[in-house]
DNA sequence: CATGAATGAGCCTTCATTCAT
DNA sequence: GATGAATGAAGGCTCATTCAT
């Protein structure tokens, strides 16, 4: 795993318990991560995370009270880091660089969401796999959604359509074919075929070009 | 579960023992696909979905030799249909009908593809869900999309290209793109928020829109 | 399996329902006897039994109210031909005929019991296992024993004592002695080791000669 | 069981693992060897080892592996056991101690076998009950009788043939002959009969006779 | 704090036996 | 009489969780 994920984890534990975070808790989360991702949750033995953690199999609940807690305390935050940060860090910078254009928007979005997904990857595949089958951890994403994101989006769909970038279509729709083509850019590129040889830059325009196009006003219909 | 499921359940049974199907065998395999696509195939016991199918225990393995043996007859014959017959049936008239625009190619796959996922919506997340623990499967569905798909698609790009409705950049590329909008509606549409109310017909056109728009040939730099 | 042990299968039926014998039957005891032979009476299955025996399951158990039944269907017969028959038809003659020697007898019996053992080798070996299982079986085998042959092969003992060919130790010891001999090598020449090179009138020329000799009274001690 | 069986048990595990043996893995021996013997390795049942043993069911697993592992653990020392150290201790002393005669090693033998099968009774009769249905066990004894016991056998035959105690056949053939008795006296005083009276320095006398008699050269034929 | 032995519920699967056809 | 689908009890084994050391 990369050195890059050992710091998410070391901030993840930090997040959780505030408290010193030993070598042993990261040895936990590690292996877990690597477990829940190879066999996925149902089938992954507490023992064999113990033993790739190198710990005792009691260790584990020493630390979290179940095997659910573990999940949790893996997939909970990361939730909030997936949706969340393009939006308070890089997203505000961009709203108010009111001189950008759509595309740009765009570029920086898929790139920022790319080099995440390249980060956390392993994570990522978890809580796909996973969401189905806890409904907590659905409705945290859902609440977190709609209260943080959406109105969000809408503000910017609406800023750019303002600006005659974007056609006049529901906003709704306008977020769906978008996150439809960003995610599934970044699911082929690093969950499904992270193997598969990708000329990133050529890509990345691509999509962009595809989005943008595909949503412009058009000049028969929308404009004038 | 719908009638239309029944009705495929039993074309699923007589495929693999074309035998005639008995209750008890619908039973089990209507069971056993709530209680997969509920919990996951590895959180599933046999017992509760002989539970909810009505028989003991024991009669799932008359029928069924193990637990996966049961997951692979659900899964095996739709990994078949998802991606064959709209090719198969549909495309081949869409392709011989050469007057065809790429516009109504997207609208005939499309529907197409809402009209099977909303059928097949349970089963489709069980594959979804599995597919990454299950290599035999995750092998045949790519082999089944390498030879029976790719080339097809590849075809029928290339076909477009020519007639100046897409833009000349890589086959590959363009199918991404496309195939990443429209599953991701049929994904939205019928798996994760099929209880949500949907304006079917203006989706559809703005999907179709967004991407005939989206790949078309841009009029400065590709044509002329 | 043999013709002879088709016969013998044969009698096995007709002695336990002296109705007519079906050929399913006789396959239902072959594959039994074969079954049990290989995996022990625990380890078989009924219903690989029926397979090899080319029936449905259930027409076992309307010949055979279970699979114990099946199994003393088997054995019963065999605990009163092992021992028994050797005493009423051939021993008969054998001690009527006065002017035999301890030796002649020795070897007729000896003959005797390796013909036997060689029919019937695979059932020996059935019961053989299971007879420190069922109680039945033991109780059955050791009634017999008691009743039927002991008193006779005392009487035979004794005969030769007198005749002074055997030393005036107890019976009960001259026949531990002897038959421990004799089914040893029965034993080892058909149950054990049947695929080993047996020169087998060499052996059973020592046998004798060792039993014989060793039960021979002492010059010194027993004669005078 | 006897408290000799339970030292025996000790050592047993200790060879195994050669760690601290606990009471609790005593028990699940002791209580594996009885059901064993009492029902045959395929009809015993986990569950009732574990009773008997007076622990959970779990607990039998995390000692070993497999219910056949339990099995192995017990029968696999004993065939190291059960032919080996009579040779290796016992023997050794017999054969340097060169005025001994032919009966005086084999009423040592004898004693020694039965001290043996005294202490083992249990063991060696599930040892006889299994083998024929583990044939990794069949082979384990094969290779340990052939390896190790028959040379020496020989050797100590030709050894008294050589000082004309023992007539001049094949040293196999004496082998055959005296393991068959002694064997039989030993299974019937301490496998079959082990609650029945015996009077045992008389029988082990008529024993040691029978063979030394029954093996000596005859003044006729054999000698001059 | 960490350990790992112990637990016991629960899992998948087998199998002797029954019974409607 | 024969069939074979159905049964459900029981089996071996796994695993999350607890707790004495």
């Amino acid at each position: 795993m990369s050195e890059r994920m050992d710091q998410w984890l070391t901030e993840l534990v930090r997040l959780n318990e505030d408290d010193r975070v030993t070598d042993r808790q990261l040895n936990i989360l590690r292996a877990a991560v690597e477990v829940f991702a190879e066999k996925g949750f149902a089938a992954a033995s507490t023992s064999e995370i113990a033993q790739r953690a190198g710990v005792a199999e009691g260790t584990i609940f020493r630390h979290y009270k179940t095997k659910k807690d573990l999940l949790l305390s893996i997939t909970v935050p990361v939730i909030d880091e997936f949706v969340g940060p393009f939006l308070l860090r890089d997203l505000e910078t961009i709203l108010t660089a009111q001189h950008e254009r759509f595309e740009d928007f765009l570029r920086a979005v898929l790139f920022n969401r790319l080099q995440f997904a390249k980060k956390y990857a392993q994570v990522l595949r978890i809580l796909a796999q996973e969401i189905p089958f806890h409904p907590e951890l659905k409705a945290q994403l859902k609440q977190y959604v709609t209260e943080n994101v959406l109105k969000r989006l809408v503000g910017i769909i609406e800023h750019f359509q303002e600006k005659g970038e974007i056609a006049r279509i529901p906003a709704r729709t306008v977020i769906r074919l978008t996150v439809s083509v960003i995610l599934s850019h970044v699911v082929l590129r690093h969950i499904l075929f992270h193997d598969a040889p990708w000329r990133d830059d050529e890509e990345i325009e691509m999509t962009v070009r595809f989005i943008v196009q595909g949503l412009r006003p058009d000049a028969s219909r929308d404009q004038k």
